[in-house]
DNA sequence: CGGTTTTGACCCGCGC
DNA sequence: GCGCGGGTCAAAACCG
């Protein structure tokens, strides 16, 4: 389990035990969020949500819902009525319960107002009292603001965490439904090696997964295969957006950065902005900025046959620029989303040197808006993967940039990805969806089972997920693979059923949602490696051998 | 006309 | 310090 991850989900305990109080059952959590965010009375949007009692104590070690309660009580009360002050001239209710003062304070605000109940002070009382009375008002007012400075601050961090949860809440429920799968395959497998009627008994479990699928969307497909034509195509990645997020740029891209900042071409101001930094403290800004821009940094690439000069994402992308890559004939093209202004998130597409059939589409960032659908689960990749870098396995002196490591988790067929993985400037998750190993190969190496083509995002990753486990990473040390390869279903004309499946999946816009959830179950399985190799055979097209 | 693509120039980090 | 390579900018061209 990934402890980024994991540990963003107990923290967020909440919404392991109640997600569905919190998110709506068949929307993205995303856009609840989005929706929500929109209200910032908290208490109502989510009443009873044990986050903010948590959030406190980290936030402003004061709690929240009494500082809601005496901010709206401010709010309620027009100036000069303050906090503890009796709005009307009820003499009745002078006594403040809260400071104790025994106040009556007219609208009119006028210095000789005073209590009358009958007892006449002296003149000279009047004006004694007066004097503290508007002492007190002023340090009241003192305290709205500061208050209501807090509530901003409350609010912003709510939004934040908001994100957080959305990304923590994701891969919980991949790894969480991936364990359970697991634990159903493992039982399975163990009782297929015992001759329990095994293979009818895994090539069910294999099914269930389609049996379930539906498809969730029917946006069509954006390929857009007309060369120069718009490449606008649906996209990817990072649905875990965080709203009011403000995307430090890198600090190797800060003079480009700030001067994009500055261009009204390129939109801009949104790329930076600062108002949450501002409030925050500066040891909050340290984090903030770490934590982004190590998720600026973090990257998730996504390999795949494709004649398409893009993958359908789901997302809307303008080219900003390309580039002939070292060491590569085929140029590389910078993508920068366009789908908001000033959205972080960029691409860079560039075809393999060994197979240009292969795509290889890089992803960057995250989202600062709402997506599509079609562009729902991919979206969680780079948040994914941006959380595994959070969660610490950054540090991890093995798990990153580590060739050795990498030729140890990954699969033999796909030990040529390692070094691109490894190599990379930025820690890359790697989606290998090009392997197809003939059946032959796979006794050893992978497995190929039949994957739903329209099912959910959630399914067809789940899917995925369970693919990748007995493609080799996870494969239980009692099970041979080799015999565990000869025991997977054999579906009918099985080479047609992978290129029907590579046609439809590489124009289903809920593929590369697959994938995005693919790859937050892996790195959830993955906490050490910041560089994860995931190999997908089951979208693979048999007329391409496994690079 | 507005948005996108093209493409040469520029910036920056890194290795030598 | 210099060259290299990756990444970005921005003006011009292109397209619907």
């Amino acid at each position: 389990m990934d402890r980024g991850a994991e540990g963003a989900a107990e923290s967020l305990g909440f919404f392991l035990t109640k997600p569905n109080s919190f998110l709506g059952a068949t929307i993205h959590p995303k856009w609840n969020l989005n929706q929500h965010r929109h209200h910032m009375d908290t208490n109502k949007q989510f009443p009873g949500i044990g986050f903010l009692e948590n959030e406190k104590k980290t936030v402003d070690e004061m709690d929240f819902f009494s500082l809601k309660t005496r901010v709206q009580e401010f709010d309620d009360v027009k100036p000069p009525h303050l906090y503890g002050i009796k709005k009307e001239d009820s003499r009745d209710e002078n006594l403040d319960v809260n400071t104790g003062l025994n106040l009556v304070i007219g609208n009119t605000g006028s210095d000789q107002s005073t209590v009358d109940d009958g007892i006449s002070p002296t003149k000279k009382e009047e004006k004694s009292e007066l004097l503290v009375l508007k002492a007190d008002l002023g340090r009241m007012n003192e305290e709205n603001q500061r208050l209501k400075g807090l509530l901003r601050q409350l609010n912003l961090n709510y939004n934040s965490l908001q994100m957080q949860i959305g990304t923590s809440m994701q891969q919980h429920n991949y790894q969480k439904e991936g364990h359970r799968q697991s634990q159903i395959m493992d039982e399975k497998m163990e009782e297929n090696k015992q001759g329990v009627g095994g293979e009818a008994m895994v090539s069910r479990h294999f099914m269930d997964f389609g049996l379930a699928a539906t498809a969730e969307t029917d946006e069509p497909s954006h390929y857009s295969s007309q060369g120069r034509s718009r490449n606008r195509s649906e996209s990817p990645p990072n649905n875990v957006e965080v709203v009011s997020r403000e995307f430090e740029p890198l600090n190797n891209r800060n003079k480009g950065e700030e001067k994009n900042e500055s261009s009204s071409d390129h939109a801009p101001q949104d790329w930076i902005p600062k108002k949450v930094a501002k409030l925050a403290t500066s040891k909050d800004n340290i984090d903030q900025s770490a934590t982004e821009a190590t998720m600026r940094k973090a990257r998730v690439s996504v390999r795949s046959r494709s004649e398409a000069p893009m993958i359908t994402d789901g997302c809307q992308w303008r080219k900003y620029g390309q580039k002939m890559a070292k060491g590569n004939p085929c140029p590389r093209a910078y993508y920068r989303c366009t789908m908001a202004a000033g959205c972080p998130v960029r691409k860079q597409v560039q075809r393999c040197m060994e197979d240009r059939s292969i795509l290889i589409t890089t992803y960057e960032g995250n989202h600062n808006h709402p997506l599509p659908p079609a562009a729902m689960a991919m979206a969680s990749t780079t948040s994914a993967a941006a959380s595994m870098l959070l969660s610490g396995s950054m540090s991890s002196s093995d798990g990153l940039m580590n060739p050795n490591f990498l030729a140890r988790t990954m699969l033999p067929c796909s030990s040529s990805m390692a070094t691109l993985s490894a190599a990379a400037p930025f820690p890359t998750v790697t989606l290998d969806l090009t392997h197809t190993p003939n059946p032959l190969q796979l006794q050893g190496q992978s497995i190929q089972f039949p994957v739903p083509l329209h099912s959910s995002p959630q399914i067809f990753n789940q899917a995925l997920y369970n693919q990748t486990k007995f493609s080799g990473l996870h494969i239980p040390s009692n099970i041979d693979a080799a015999q565990f390869a000869s025991q997977q279903p054999q579906p009918p004309s099985l080479s047609d059923s992978v290129s029907a499946a590579t046609a439809a999946i590489t124009n289903d816009p809920n593929f590369t949602a697959a994938l995005a959830a693919a790859i937050a179950s892996i790195i959830g399985g993955s906490p050490t490696s910041s560089s994860t190799n995931i190999n997908s055979n089951a979208t693979q097209n048999n007329d391409f051998p496994g690079t």
